[in-house]
DNA sequence: CCTAACTGTAGCTGTTGTGATTACGAATCA
DNA sequence: TGATTCGTAATCACAACAGCTACAGTTAGG
């Protein structure tokens, strides 16, 4: 018995992170060359070049990169790499999404209520902690780790 | 390891981390009691029956809990709620699993896997980052936030 | 015994999130 | 004008999570 409705809680499978550094490795990669765009992208970073456009769209809007339609448009990177810190992209993909699941619990249930607000306030120190250590990181220190040349797609550059 | 074909990398859809938790709080709370039935674990939790024990499973092969079935069965504490600290039941539970989402990446793309191994590296240290946050708090001292007394749930004491 | 009350697990279903795919409009440049 | 590329909406397929039913195995009590 107990036929309330579940409380839906988001919180999902978010390729989108990695996506983001991906494609910001590979743009931090590719500033002298101009605009890359998003078929290359999706072709570097194997997945649909619309998904592409919507991962970066929240990037684009917090300054991160800019893109430009036409013929010879395409993605840049808008912010040095070395001052992009994995965490400012977290937060921007990730948003206030709990990175521990929550769930909806028992009103009547006062263990319910006092369990909820206790997991609740933990879920908030550990997007803190994730942030922290997400803030060691910058796009410039991912792509330093890549090898030296031939950082392109076959049949792209 | 790294299965690359398409991403089917799960994240962080678990609402069995706050579910167990909310279970291991409402039995401490119960110690005195006896054995707790998974149906009255239900109805504090809000969730199924057979989902609590499905929960309850990895807790009990790592010794947490301990359940016995027949007519006065059910499940009890077997840790003191002050030794069962949040990691641990989130260990038990998120094994494995990337925090952060990996994907798939484009074998043919050298950017690719140097992004992936770098970005494996930091979600390990996000998980430890995770885990050291939640070592702070035990089952006891959400247990110590609830209120005093009252702490059934109606129609069952 | 036999029944009732549990756990333990398998199987099916409904819902939801994610990404692929297509399509179309807007902008840019030759 | 026409080719290229972004921006976005709509639709589809797939997988994960959880709800639910059903049934087998255990234990207590008559």
């Amino acid at each position: 018995m107990a036929i309330w409705q579940h409380g839906g809680m988001p919180s999902s499978k978010n390729t989108q992170f990695a996506v983001a550094v991906h494609v910001l490795t590979y743009l931090a990669g590719q500033v002298e060359r101009g605009p890359v765009s998003s078929d290359e992208l999706s072709a570097s970073t194997n997945v649909n070049p619309v998904h592409v456009r919507r991962v970066l769209g929240p990037l684009r809007e917090a300054g991160l990169v800019c893109s430009r339609p036409g013929v010879h448009g395409g993605w840049e990177l808008a912010t040095p790499a070395e001052e992009i810190t994995l965490a400012r992209v977290w937060r921007l993909l990730q948003g206030a999404d709990p990175v521990l699941g929550l769930h909806g619990p028992n009103p009547d249930c006062p263990v319910g209520r006092g369990v909820q607000r206790s997991l609740a306030a933990i879920d908030g120190a550990v997007a803190e902690a994730v942030a922290a250590e997400l803030e060691r990181s910058t796009v410039q220190d991912i792509l330093a780790r890549e090898v030296q040349g031939a950082c392109s797609v076959p049949g792209q550059a």
